[in-house]
DNA sequence: GAGGTATATTAAAATATCTTTATATTATTA
DNA sequence: TAATAATATAAAGATATTTTAATATACCTC
């Protein structure tokens, strides 16, 4: 991207991955998920999110490949799938000083 | 942000920045920023953006405070002004392999 | 299988973002 | 100062995203 942008192409896929990151609803789910694997419930509560938007959210980045569930029961729990979105959340905790 | 998320605050700044950087144009604007600073001109020849939309991204995120300008003669250099952008562009380098 | 709990889906309404077109500003040069 | 080049601004139109509300599905327990 930086040493060769001849792409344009490139851009578009980052641009779209940091679409998906760009929601401060997202974003806490995500860092919720960065620690440990959870249920729609619990992310419900945590972030203080209706249960439909969690769910929403949460089928888009399933889609997108970004987390992955598994049902156990009537739970479903839901974690990080792509180990490029830790390394992200990471860099965001550097650079943001969190 | 991972550490401690009590912050819901902090999902939305850093959500903030990365609406911004979730733009094609405006990520291939700033990937070219990243090696030295240019003119709008040439930004909308390097980047293959519209005069209006090259300065209507570069009005946006000079009030963001991501880039900055200065005037010589009739044109305008832009530049990055913001570190934390540049350490951005770089993970982003790295995460996604360009 | 009826009732309850957890999750998912849908669709409409509300908002925000992007793109385009036209025009304005600033500075230079002749 | 008229003409031109470079940049900026504004406003309308087009799209996309978010939010909300209603409803559906899946699974468990009794």
């Amino acid at each position: 991207m930086l040493g060769k942008i001849t792409d344009y192409r490139m851009c578009e896929q980052v641009a779209a991955v940091l679409k998906t990151l760009a929601h401060a609803q997202r974003l806490s789910i995500l860092c919720k998920l960065y620690r440990k694997e959870m249920t729609v419930g619990e992310l419900e509560a945590g972030c203080g999110i209706s249960q439909p938007q969690v769910s929403q959210h949460l089928t888009r980045m399933r889609l997108e490949g970004i987390v992955e569930s598994k049902r156990d029961g009537n739970h479903v729990y839901y974690s990080i799938s792509d180990p490029q979105i830790r390394v992200l959340l990471e860099s965001f905790e550097k650079v943001f000083k969190v």
